[in-house]
RNA sequence: GGGCGAAUGGCGGAACUGGUAGACGCGCACGACUCAAAAUCGUGUUUCGCAAGAAGUGAGAGUUCGAUUCUCUCUUCGCCCA
């Protein structure tokens, strides 16, 4: 017995992979290409176990499909400009530079470990500069086709640390690292105009067929498209003051209009700019955050004004009008009409504000008493109390028969509208990449021209002075462009933009002069398979699918229109959480006899609290280190766990027992190579004369029957039933080695098929194995034969009024006839059909035949 | 509140277009080897029942010769949006 040395075996093929470039892909316009693409990772110091499972479900399919003679593009980089490095940076007196290149160093190591098949010379950093010239170039680029434009915008804003703060920094009103209240600031920042192609990012949806359903809904439900209308309310009140516009979607509800409620930044604010209770009331609006989940929850709070505004399908009704804080001015026009009977928030705001609530939809089993209380009505019905709209069958009747009366009194048009916003990608920090403006002496915006790309970062900054770190370098602000003196924008971009293209890049990453060489582009474009956390689902798809569009906006070469074909979002990697008192504990500091009761470990008596399994944090202290457990097992062992327990789409558990027994099936399948080698392939031995027949076919059966099993479970993701096919595999040989009376030689040609269709899952045991057994370490993805796939006898199920009686073996496609007769010969049958009498039978060819009886 | 999804042994999970429910793994039990333990190997393992057999895929209905799979109602959980 020669023990499995995984240290060494792994070591040999990571290094045989290096030296004769494996990985390494050029363009080859003769083969069919594969884009396998996983989401590139943050360089934070360590991989974690998502990222294992994110890289081996990658891996595992860039493999097959290379073995499948595809010409395979599987790169990696790095995203590698972010808060982190400048926090770590900041801490710990280092520069955020040098942090993240060695952090990158540190997890290339690590990846390189894992034993993927990445192209490691088409490696590209965000943080690079020769990366991010370019990236200031396609601003540029956008910037003159009109999709980029600055505008004042509200921040939060965190008045000790000088700083901008991104929602997730603000907790509970205050700035996560100094604890003071957060502000609403006005900025000027800058912005990619993503909401022009609202319309095409939406559209382009239905064709993206190899998308998860989930995240095509959470995409059209974040572009928000709604039909509607706008519409001209005529107000009384302040001369100054004729009209306010509204959008809406339900102008079927005017008749039960209570109130009009605009936003605290609307134009017309500034008539009240010398009210004090309206500046009390504005600062107060200030408080809640800037998202829409926050002043969903905040309570609805009004100001009143003197002003009313009349109903337009009624000029004998006056409404009140009201700032309120629930009224955002970036959404349709900054005013609603409110009508508290059909829409809850209109509705709390009314009986808060004591405002009339009259319904004018009616469910449709209801009468003319219909009232609201507390509970708004928003289904189908029909509308009452609405004079000319009376009866009309609500949503769609009512709607466009309200629209089409506002044209034609010409107080407003149809509409449609959306949530989506335009994309704000000033940042006020040091590392990201610099922004390529300056402003002249008359503060112009003014274009850094291209031979002067890239505006590389300032090195060695103090970033411990509040503020916007890149605004104290005066020295580096100050450029000069065309002769004239000018001074460098000092906002970053926001690090989304950083991966908008960098799965471009990948095609091109040497390219000197541009981003990508269109060649490039056209041949590895589009991805053909993207694999990453669901967690990105809205954000970062959406901006690199904008940002692709945009590049091909005004632009006939570049043919581009949807960046990833297919998607898969994986799950996450879960983990029990261990806490004494209110202190977090890691798994190795726990340990436990029965597997419920834990304690800390050498001791006993220190009871731990087991909580519920989650997502590995380091904040809860509940994660497992990728390195330690390659270093105990294997990365053979560790891909083939991660892959096992659960659907790559699903969460998995993380458990240790499972980890152990992938690393015994990696054990155990070596010990029976070798057996089966020694036995069967060594050259002394002969096969015995009298060869069973039935065997030999089994063998070949089985074999023809794993392939196409594992052959569709890659296709379809379904990478934990491979690992139960593997198990099978094992099981087979296992029992086969007893016996001895079938060709070697063909025992030999259907093992080279098993060990080649293993090889993606356990690419060390499976190039050992090959390379043990004197093959080519050449991955050809075998082909089934037919004529093993159908076996000569089928199993058919007997079913007696629809319940199993038992089973029949017969040969394939016998007729029914055939089968009533021999079925009803069976003495195990018989005592069903004696009594009574056969009325019908369904027999389903080769699978199952049912007796229904009188 | 709205949308989407899920629910199968002690546990993770399998079951192609409706056709033998529980593949495979973990755990557990018993046995072998051992002075003993670990490791390894063997046998068993949905529930009830000695057995024959019966019940059984969150609950209830429906379609069907036949439903984990399709339809409806409900419960619980998860995710996203509000």
């Amino acid at each position: 017995m020669n023990r499995y040395n995984f240290k060494e075996v792994e070591k040999k093929w990571q290094s045989y992979w290096h030296k004769n470039k494996l990985f390494k892909t050029k363009r080859d316009l003769k083969k069919k290409k594969f884009y396998c693409l996983e989401m590139f990772p943050y360089p934070s110091g360590n991989i974690h176990m998502g990222h294992v499972r994110n890289y081996t479900i990658g891996d595992v399919l860039s493999r097959y499909k290379t073995a499948k003679g595809y010409n395979v593009l599987h790169p990696m980089g790095w995203d590698s400009f972010g808060m982190p490095a400048e926090n770590a940076a900041r801490q710990n007196k280092l520069d955020p530079k040098d942090w993240t290149n060695k952090n990158i160093e540190n997890m290339k190591s690590q990846l390189k470990e894992l034993g993927l098949s990445i192209d490691w010379d088409r490696e590209i950093s965000t943080c690079s500069p020769d990366y991010y010239k370019h990236q200031q170039n396609f601003f540029l680029e956008l910037f003159d086709k009109g999709l980029v434009y600055r505008k004042e915008n509200y921040v939060n804003w965190d008045p000790i640390d000088q700083t901008v703060l991104a929602n997730e920094q603000v907790i509970n009103g205050k700035g996560w690292r100094s604890g003071a209240t957060v502000e609403r600031k006005k900025l000027n920042q800058w912005f990619f105009n993503i909401t022009k192609f609202s319309n095409e990012l939406l559209e382009d949806l239905e064709d993206l067929n190899e998308w998860p359903e989930k995240v095509k809904t959470m995409q059209k439900n974040w572009i928000g498209k709604s039909f509607g209308c706008e519409l001209n309310f005529s107000i009384k009140g302040n001369p100054n003051i004729k009209k306010i516009k509204c959008f809406t979607t339900r102008p079927d509800t005017l008749f039960g209009m209570s109130f009009l409620a605009v936003s605290v930044d609307h134009p017309i604010s500034k008539f009240y700019e010398n009210d004090n209770e309206f500046k009390k009331f504005k600062e107060e609006c200030s408080k809640t955050g800037t998202t829409e989940e926050s002043i969903a929850q905040a309570e609805k709070l009004g100001f009143k004004t003197n002003l009313t505004a009349i109903n337009p399908f009624d000029d004998t009704t006056e409404v009140p009008v009201y700032f309120a804080n629930f009224v955002l001015m970036d959404y349709g026009f900054g005013a609603v009409f409110g009508c508290p009977a059909h829409d809850q928030r209109d509705l709390d705001f009314a009986l808060k504000y004591k405002l009339k609530v009259k319904p004018v939809v009616k469910p449709k089993d209801e009468n003319d008493s219909f009232e609201i209380k507390d509970q708004a009505y928003t289904g189908p019905g029909v509308i009452f109390n609405s004079k000319f709209l009376d009866n009309l069958k609500v949503p769609d009747e009512s709607i466009l028969k309200s629209i089409e009366i506002i044209e034609k009194k010409s107080i407003g048009k149809k509409k449609i509208n959306f949530r989506l916003k335009d994309w704000g990608i000033s940042r006020q920090r040091y590392w990201g990449c610099p922004i390529p403006i300056a402003y002249n002496a008359k503060q112009e915006i003014v274009k850094v021209p291209f031979k002067q790309l890239p505006i590389k970062l300032p090195e060695k900054i103090d970033l411990n002075v509040p503020g916007n770190p890149l605004d104290h370098q005066s020295k580096w602000k100050k450029i000069i462009i065309d002769g004239e003196e000018c001074e460098l924008e000092t906002d970053t971009l926001d690090t989304f933009v950083d991966s908008s293209w960098y799965f471009l890049r990948f095609c091109s990453p040497q390219e000197k002069s541009k981003g990508f060489d269109i060649a490039d582009i056209n041949y590895w474009m589009p991805v053909d398979q993207y694999i990453g956390g669901v967690e990105h689902a809205i954000l970062h798809l959406l901006y690199s699918r904008f940002f692709t569009k945009a590049l091909g906006y005004k632009n006939k070469t570049f043919k581009i229109s949807e960046p990833f074909k297919g998607l898969f979002t994986q799950g996450m990697v879960c983990h029990e959480t261990y806490r004494i008192d209110n202190e977090w504990k890691s798994p190795d500091e726990v340990e436990s006899t029965n597997g419920k009761d834990f304690y800390l470990k050498n001791k006993p008596e220190k009871k731990v609290i087991v909580g519920p399994s989650e997502s590995m944090s380091k904040s809860k202290k509940n994660t497992i280190d990728p390195a330690i457990m390659i270093q105990n097992y294997g990365a053979d062992a560790v891909r083939f766990f991660i892959l096992s327990d659960s659907p790559p789409e699903k969460d998995i558990q993380w458990s240790d027992q499972g980890m152990q027994a992938a690393y015994k099936y990696i054990q155990k399948f070596w010990n029976l190579h070798y057996e089966i080698k020694e036995k069967f392939f060594s050259e002394k031995k002969q096969a015995k004369k009298n060869l069973d027949k039935k065997i030999t076919e089994e063998i070949n059966i089985f074999t023809n029957q794993t392939i196409k099993k594992i052959t569709s479970n890659l296709e379809n993701f379904n990478y934990n039933v491979i690992v139960a096919n593997l198990h099978e595999i094992y099981n087979f040989y296992y029992k086969i080695k007893s016996n001895e009376n079938f060709d070697f030689e063909d025992l030999k040609k259907n093992y080279l098929k098993i060990l080649t269709v293993m090889h993606p899952i356990l690419p060390h045991l499976m190039s050992e194995c090959l390379a043990d057994l004197n093959e080519k370490p050449i991955i050809k993805w075998p082909d089934t034969e037919k004529k093993y796939l159908n076996k000569e006898t089928v199993v058919i199920v007997v079913q007696i009024n629809g319940k199993k009686r038992g089973i029949i073996d017969c040969k394939q496609d016998i007729s029914e006839e055939k089968l009533v007769d021999s079925i009803k010969n069976k003495t195990e049958f018989k005592k069903y059909l004696e009594n009574s009498e056969i009325i019908k039978n369904i027999y389903v060819k080769n699978k199952i035949i049912n007796f229904i009886t009188k």
